[in-house]
DNA sequence: TTGTAGGCGTTATCAA
DNA sequence: TTGATAACGCCTACAA
């Protein structure tokens, strides 16, 4: 019942040589007669012999795949940042595992620890929104295990880093509002200790101040689970709207937060743009289709997959110790769009 | 430089003992003394020993790896069955290693083939949409890899599958546009090999023809890409745009179709549901909030992703070869919402 | 040109 | 109670 694979062993016996040299002759060592080569790969073919990449992993040290940590795969962020991701791992022929951290310290600590020990050959990670303290990622990184972080780094850690341009996108989206004639600007976001929350909040910021607006600070309300907690953002939006002046225009800093407050929003019968202004910050390129109702800015998500996993694998492979780290910044590519959402239920 | 991990080896010699005595020791056998087992514990957790996962698959033959093979993890509703998946599989101590056949009926051979050949326990798919014959599954299926299928099954293999009820899912979608006033219902749909096309086609006709309305074959469109080639798309929609009479309303059959057609639409100045009347078919959870514009049936993705994986993960685990093979269809669960997409850019 | 032997880290069997 | 040995499948000096 067992799923008996062929291995060099069988056809070493079966052809009557010895395994190293039907290895070699797997592999096209000169040092192979022709004759012999051409009857092991006949014999290997004709078997459909695949070599055990578990041996393989064991002799070389190397497992060829990576790990994945991400807050939360159902989120069209990061599951197109793994599209990505995938994509170029397969192309070079690695396996891509992935895992959730669900915004979890615990889970994160949890995943990382689980992922190295060998059983990965890299790292690809966004940190969670409750990680005050990356000690865990500076053991594995000490440990010699490359990272690669994107979206939501740290600055703790020397290694590749790949985000967006945060500040810009954010100022844009704030000014876009101011630009629709709307003048009390909330700002929701996430938690204070992750990377993106301060480049969007000062992005906002300058925005309003280069208007000649003044930044209160009851305006801006942090969700310190990013948004998984839809309680957290509940408690935000109504907030805000207790407020006097009332604000008459949202900034919301994340696709999780952006469709939370839109739902609220509809449920509390309060129309888009129409009584109150929402623009959304996102990373994500189907944004557009998903939010008919946003006005977003729109990044390139598929981007920051695919040239975090070269980096990765280029820190994997190189012989050498990489001492230069890059940090990339991809560009804002704003995106206006004003459609808007009736409510009539 | 590498990654130096301790090994059991490494406590042996430091402890004077030997490589089997510490292995037993480390997992507890009654055959070591108490105080050897306590020296052996200690120094393992001080020098955080990890077993190293690799060889123990190299010696048990098997990996603690489940392969998952979707078309697309950039789509809502494959990223929230992978949720559901990736958080069973990490409870059960299963690494998740995630493949997309990008609907490429290659692709999806390549994958399978790679993702067996010893490296996963087991395999969770979903067929592409291009993909005809299963042969490739077959055969692995044959050689002992448990298989669970979901969503998009085939007949011919004898496994678990699970799927959601897509006649009922399709009829209750179609139903509603009826009530709504619409006659000349239009359905844009996937490859005609797939089996929830089938079953969405025939719940879709069947509720035309309770209302006493006349199936039109015209009125079918396939897009045998499942929607990935967005050309595919606007031809059949402006097909159907040209038939006499017009179409006054469209039913899609999944997510991708949806929000194509929906982006397809804005561009024309098509107001929904003013000038047509649009319900799209889906499975996934956050659909009510992300298609604000769609009339949506709601399935529980997630629960198709742990559902899958717990059958999964008892047929690797379960000894003696399961000769009953369950067909779970989740309940459709309809939620309608009648926001409409105003058109003004 | 081919074969032998040892090792990657772990576990299981059998002997001491 | 402990240890020596072989094995999982593959690779690679080194010998023949």
């Amino acid at each position: 019942m067992k799923f008996e694979a062929i291995t060099i062993k069988d056809i070493a016996r079966a052809l009557d040589l010895s395994v190293s040299t039907v290895s070699k002759a797997l592999r096209g060592s000169h040092e192979i007669s022709d004759e012999t080569k051409r009857l092991v790969l006949a014999y290997a073919r004709e078997h459909n012999y695949k070599p055990n990449p578990i041996a393989q992993s064991l002799k070389k040290g190397l497992s060829k795949s990576i790990g994945v940590i991400v807050c939360n795969i159902d989120n069209n962020f990061f599951s197109q940042v793994i599209n990505g991701i995938e994509s170029v791992a397969r192309q070079k022929d690695y396996n891509v595992i992935i895992t959730q951290s669900q915004e979890s310290y615990e889970r994160e600590v949890a995943n990382s620890e689980h992922l190295s020990s060998r059983s990965v050959d890299g790292l690809i990670i966004s940190l969670s929104a409750e990680t005050k303290n990356v000690d865990h990622l500076i053991r594995l990184h000490q440990k010699g295990l490359p990272i690669v972080f994107f979206d939501r780094i740290t600055d703790e850690i020397p290694t590749h880093k790949v985000i967006a341009n945060n500040f810009k996108g954010a100022y844009e989206a704030t000014r876009h509002l101011i630009q629709q004639g709307f003048r009390h600007i909330a700002h929701i976001t996430s938690s204070s200790s992750l990377s993106i929350t301060l480049e969007r909040f000062e992005g906002y910021k300058k925005a309003l101040e280069d208007a000649g607006l003044k930044p209160d600070p009851r305006y801006t309300k942090l969700c310190q689970h990013g948004g998984m907690i839809p309680e957290e953002t509940r408690q935000a939006l109504t907030e805000l709207l207790q407020l006097n002046p009332q604000p008459d225009a949202i900034f919301t800093a994340s696709d999780r937060l952006s469709t939370t407050t839109l739902s609220l929003l509809r449920k509390m019968q309060i129309s888009v743009p129409d009584q109150i202004g929402l623009v959304g910050f996102t990373n994500s390129i189907s944004a557009d289709i998903f939010h008919p109702a946003l006005t977003s800015v729109v990044q390139p998500a598929l981007e920051m997959g695919t040239l975090s996993t070269e980096l990765l694998i280029q820190l994997i492979e190189s012989k050498r110790p990489v001492t230069e780290f890059k940090k990339i910044i991809l560009e804002t590519d704003l995106k206006i769009r004003d459609s808007s959402l009736r409510i009539n239920q």
